[in-house]
DNA sequence: ATAAGTAGTGCAATCGGTTGCATTAAAAAT
DNA sequence: ATTTTTAATGCAACCGATTGCACTACTTAT
């Protein structure tokens, strides 16, 4: 029925062997019997069986990307989705497949399959599924890995690759402070998050390098709805001492804040500057359009999946990857002085 | 090193045979064998080898989702990405990994190698990317497929599953006609593309059904930006016999559409409604918020993966499965008459 | 008491490749 | 002309499971 290297050797009256070394490219065949091989190749339709390969080889050529369940939010983000692009074609250009699998509570986890049953070579995994008893397996397996985003500890013993989160503040920072805005609030998410706890330290940071004090009160946390960021930018609009400029840590946030400061009629830039991490489309068709911190998550995917590889290849030293955001100017801060 | 099947049979004074049957739990075996096996399965940590298992079941136990690069855009979307979630939540249920991959135009094909490396047991892939080739190839190795979304030709011999977009149509004409909005123009997009012709099949038969004659010249194809769409919705706006609703075929479309009644100072929805076709989360943010017609893309792709795995399981007749859609009414139609 | 059936297990082949080691023939070195 | 090296290929074991068939020891039926 299915052909097989043996059909192949038969034909071309040679052994097995030599129709592997031939398939693999990786020893000396004579041209003679390398094109006579290839011909009854073509002739029968042949097609190596990956199954048989991959045991014989040890390896199932396929990288695992695991999804937390529990994150069905960014889970749905493009951002995201572009990650998971990039990834994807850098493990095809490298003869891998991507599989992709979430976390389920009860019963061995679909990662300690992937380890275990070696479904996978080498796994991505995002902060929020890192536990002290899953990390000490993968290293005790020495089982290749990489996190996509800073982890929340070890982050020194393990591969990782992120978003420069403290750069996107600073830059967002230093462009709010060069159109002669003062008083910037940060709106963040769950501080308990690395990649908050970076988007704040830059955002001190480029403050604290300009001479001005950041204020602990200016600095918010705000889950994810709009209504939320709203409310926030409502109540600070109203102090006494109003902030003139807002640092949004993802687009529905700055979509509620821009509601927000639209309802009180304050003028956009003049009086209220906004920025927001993320740049997703629609930032440049709300009004006014949103200067935004672009993150180039495809190429985060891409680096994600290229650590991996190298892993999985020869043991290399751990890598960190930090992939720079860049500011896009829009009309939301474009004010002259 | 590895613990195989063979150590536990050394270890439990059996044969490798009757370990393998207690893993698989289909043969009948003495509780004292079992028992005595799972505790040495236990205690040397064992884990079966899935390459091993695979090759000797003639099975790579995964599915494969198959994405066109060229629907980049599309691949973006939190739709798309809704419907992975639905297919590998099928099958991880049931035992299988999920393959992402994407076409590549040189060399061979992903699709390709899925079928004739046996990488993947079955395929789900977009209608963009079926051909007349690799339709019959599939169907010459009889390999399972399934068609996410109606394909457009050999409709009746293949799997496919879709939203019901005649169907969704319909709701929003009827809706439309209900709040008493007369004049309706459809904004799609490539008319190419079978969901498109759906809509507009629906369109037309809606109002046909209510005795409205549909009018040519009010179907109308945009390409995907909000600027097009803004456009389209001025040009129509200021002729002398001017719609009085619109219904759009996704949110962006949508969006264009708001931006230009309100540019014009039409009143939503008392001059002017609007529903849409998908139902993004800030539908319902916008000002006004937008009515509109929900499709579970997660059911959708639960529906393709099981689908798939019934083909494979064992060779059922042809499915197609049509997901119907639900009209979310909010503020852009909510008018009285 | 003998035949027939059944539960529980082992043997050995098989899935379809890969690879270390041995072998042969031809080329290069002495 | 003999020895050493090198290129090209084959042999057979192996990767780690699964499974048809055979066998043994009991039950149950006749």
């Amino acid at each position: 029925m299915t052909v097989t290297i043996r059909d192949i050797a038969k034909k071309a009256g040679v052994s097995p062997s030599t129709v592997s070394r031939v398939i693999n490219g990786k020893s000396v065949i004579s041209n003679e019997t390398r094109n006579k091989i290839f011909a009854v190749m073509e002739e029968l339709d042949f097609h190596p069986n990956s199954l048989a390969r991959n045991l014989a080889n040890g390896s199932s050529r396929a990288l695992a990307l695991v999804i937390n369940a529990e994150d069905k939010k960014s889970f749905s983000n493009q951002y995201f989705t572009h990650s998971v692009f990039g990834i994807e074609q850098i493990a095809q250009t490298n003869g891998y497949n991507l599989i992709i699998t979430h976390n389920q509570s009860k019963g061995m986890t679909p990662i300690e399959q992937l380890i275990y049953e070696k479904k996978a070579d080498g796994i991505i995994l995002p902060p929020s599924l890192i536990t002290i008893s899953l990390l000490k397996k993968l290293l005790n397996q020495k089982f290749p890995f990489v996190v996509l985003g800073e982890p929340p500890f070890m982050r020194n013993e393990v591969n990782w690759v992120d978003i420069n989160n403290a750069q996107g503040s600073e830059s967002a920072v230093n462009h709010l402070l060069e159109k002669g805005y003062r008083s910037i609030v940060f709106v963040g998410e769950n501080q308990q998050q690395i990649f908050t706890k970076n988007r704040i330290a830059g955002f001190r940071d480029a403050l604290g390098k300009q001479g001005i004090e950041p204020r602990q009160d200016f600095i918010i946390e705000s889950d994810g709805t709009q209504e939320a960021a709203y409310r926030i930018a409502i109540s600070f609009l109203q102090k006494t001492d109003p902030p003139d400029a807002f640092l949004c840590s993802d687009n529905t946030i700055a979509f509620g804040i821009l509601k927000a400061v639209k309802s009180l009629e304050r003028a956009i830039p003049q009086e209220i500057g906004i920025v927001t991490f993320d740049n997703y489309p629609l930032a440049q068709y709300t009004e006014p359009s949103l200067t935004s911190i672009d993150v180039d998550t495809y190429l985060l995917g891409e680096h994600a999946a290229f650590v991996l590889l190298k892993t999985i290849e020869n043991e290399t030293n751990i890598q960190h990857i930090l992939v720079g955001t860049k500011l896009f100017q829009r009309e939301s801060t474009d004010r002259n002085l």
